[in-house]
Parts: C-alpha cells; structure tokens; sequence
DNA sequence: AATTGTTTTGACCGATCGTTCCAAACTCGT
DNA sequence: ACGAGTTTGGAACGATCGGTCAAAACAATT
C-alpha cells in the first residue's frame, strides 16, 4: 500500500549535514535546509520530528563517518605512530577537493550548543572521548611495536593531543597558514618521541 | 544642550559580550541583549549601528580584556616560562568565580562566524596571532634567561603551545575533567624543557 | 477499478526576528 | 520660563523563524 519514499534518507542527512557544518545550528533554517537537501518542509517534518532532531541525525551521521570510519581507515592503513600523524594531516588536506566545509562540525557543537544542551553536550564529549582513546590505542601499541619508549604516559599525551588537534581544528576555521599547519603536526611527532 | 546618557557604556558592552560570549551572535536576540544590559531597545540602537556593530564592539571589549590586558598582567608578574604556564592555569581557573561563561568569546567567533564574515574574521584571527606573538616572547626572553635552551625552534613551538591552548578552551566549553586539564597544562611545560 | 495508506506539496500559522520610528521625558543654554 | 537638542520607552514594521495541516499524488492491495 505504502508509496515509497522518491529521496535517499543518507543523501538527506549528509546534505543537512553539510548546511550545519558550514552555518551553525542557529544560523541554518529550515529554509536553507530545503534548498540544501532538495526535499519539501512537509517531508522533512515528516522524516524528522523538528530541526533539531534532524541536526542530532546529522551530527551522529558525520560522526560515523569522519571520526568512526576515518579512525578506522587510517588504523588498518598505518603503523600506530604514522596513524597519529595521519589524524593530523587528513584534517587539513581532506576538505579542499568537494563542498565539504572547513574545520569539525563536532568541534563547531561543542562551543555552540554544548553548554546549553545536555544530550548534544554528552555526544560531542563522548565523541571527542572516543578520538582521546583513539590516540591512547596508537601510542600503547607503538609501545608494544618499541617505535616509543614505554616510560611516555600513553594517557596525558593522549589527552594533550586531542587538545592539539582540536586547536587545528580552530585553526583551519579562521586561517589556513601553512607554516602552522606544519608546526602542529610536527609538534604531534614530537610529543611521541 | 543635551540629556546625558543614563548609563555607562562600558558597562553595556560588559553585559552583551557576557551575553553573546554565553549563547553564541545567532542565538543571542535583541531582547536577550535588553534584558542583559537593562536599557531599552531603542537605546541600544541609538548607541549602536545594529546587532553587528554592537558584536563587534563587545568582541573588542573582550580582545581588550581578556586578551591584551590579561597578558600584560601575567608578563609583568611572571617569569617568562611560568608566564605561558599561567595563561593555561587561568584559563580553567577564572570564571569560575563570577557569571563569566566559560570558553573563550574569541574561539566561538572563530568557529561561528570568522567562515562567512571576513571582518571579523580577520580581527579573530589578528587576536590569536597576538597570543601566538605573546608565547613566542616569552619562549625569547626564556631563551635570553638561559631558562630553556637556545636550539628550541621559538616560532614553531609558539604556534603549537596556541594549538594546544585553543584545544583547552574548545575541551573546557563541554566538559572539565581535572585529569584533561593537568595533562594539557603539564604538556605545555614539557615542550619548553 | 475502487480502496487504502503513505508521501508530497505548498499554503498557512502564531511567534519572534532585527530594525524603525515617534512621542514623551529630560537637561541644558538662553 | 522657555526652547533647543538628546535620550528614552515602547509601539509598530515587514520579514523570517520553526512548525502545522489538508488536499493532491501516488503505489499497492482488493
């Protein structure tokens, strides 16, 4: 009986996504947000409760993708200390080729609604957790591989890389200065010596 | 001639920059800033271009503040090394006492505005560069001290001790765990051995 | 072909947005 | 005491906000 839906839900979210990811919370309404997923208000409140469950949808659709899949990509693809680099170095060459905003929409949530909305604050957290435990799992087995010295404190470098990338992240929002783009990644490398 | 004002400008400009720096420019409306500030609407715009102007005058405040006249303080009462220190020890420890919101004003504009607004990107921007400029005097006359040694690469570790600051205020905005702090802080020192 | 159930569409809702405007309130110089 | 010159308070503006709703469009079952 049913008329089956004419639009890809995932194209949806990752549209969505990006109008989010490059304006803000606020500052997109449900105006762009129809220009930007192509579909009508009607079906996007029919899809989605209210805009900021559509924004939650997308915030957990960009998680999967740019911070579960790229860790797990990179993983498989590198040696632990490389792998690390690789976070650093993909955050600032990966947005210039499609219409992917600069900067991390996680990041972008965490100053704009984390301190005002509970549920949005403990996703991005447990989310900017999960990329801390990321950089721990690398060090602990570049100690096992003995490519770092095993006297490093696997859980305070962690948590003072993810405190440098996330200041890239800040960074490549405002200005893209190749010489600080450099010496943050080969701080990273230093901090795993 | 004329009816002097019956409020302290500076004051105004205390209480929307508390007010924008809480809730971000977007979600910040017009009544929020009457009810922050206590005078009228019609004040306000009598005072102000607009919305926009307004912004840009609190930000300048805060720049003045929180930026410029908080890094004379620490130069003058600190040695060089202790003084980078004491910028990451205060910027966890100040707000806490008043109704100041946490983070950095200067951050969120970074992220919310400084992509689509070139202005104010550029003021953001000249303001972090500042704190970089600020770290990097301190990591020379450390140097003229003989207290770090002189094959440090100023330049470079200056603009990763911002990356590594910014990421503290994006982590103190959503979440304050004492061991993330005392790792960054502890970081910070260890790169200007 | 008629019925059923879902999706799409676009008009429409009250509320709120940033901004404008003007009369009332008020202080000064005359 | 009066009038010039500002500031204040608050009503009002059109635009846009997020959200609702009912009719049209459609596919599947009967």
């Amino acid at each position: 009986m049913p008329w089956e839906k004419c639009y890809d839900e995932t194209e949806v979210l990752d549209s969505a996504m990006k109008a989010f990811w490059s304006k803000g919370y606020e500052a997109t309404s449900l105006q762009d947000l129809v220009q930007a997923t192509g579909i009508n208000r009607g079906s996007i409140y029919n899809a989605f409760p209210g805009k900021r469950a559509l924004f939650m949808r997308a915030l957990e659709h960009y998680d999967r993708i740019y911070r579960i899949d790229h860790l797990d990509e990179i993983a498989e693809k590198h040696a632990p200390v490389e792998a690390i680099i690789s976070v650093f170095k993909t955050a600032v060459t990966k947005p210039i080729d499609s219409d992917t905003p600069w900067g991390c929409l996680l990041v972008n949530t965490a100053l704009e609604l984390s301190p005002h909305d509970p549920e949005i604050a403990e996703f991005v957290d447990h989310s900017l957790r999960g990329v801390e435990v990321f950089f721990y799992s690398c060090i602990e087995a570049a100690k096992q591989d003995g490519a770092i010295k095993a006297s490093l404190d696997s859980q305070s470098t962690a948590k003072s890389l993810l405190s440098l990338f996330l200041g890239l992240r800040v960074l490549t929002r405002t200005n893209i200065r190749q010489s600080t783009i450099e010496a943050i990644t080969s701080q990273a490398r230093m901090m795993l010596v």
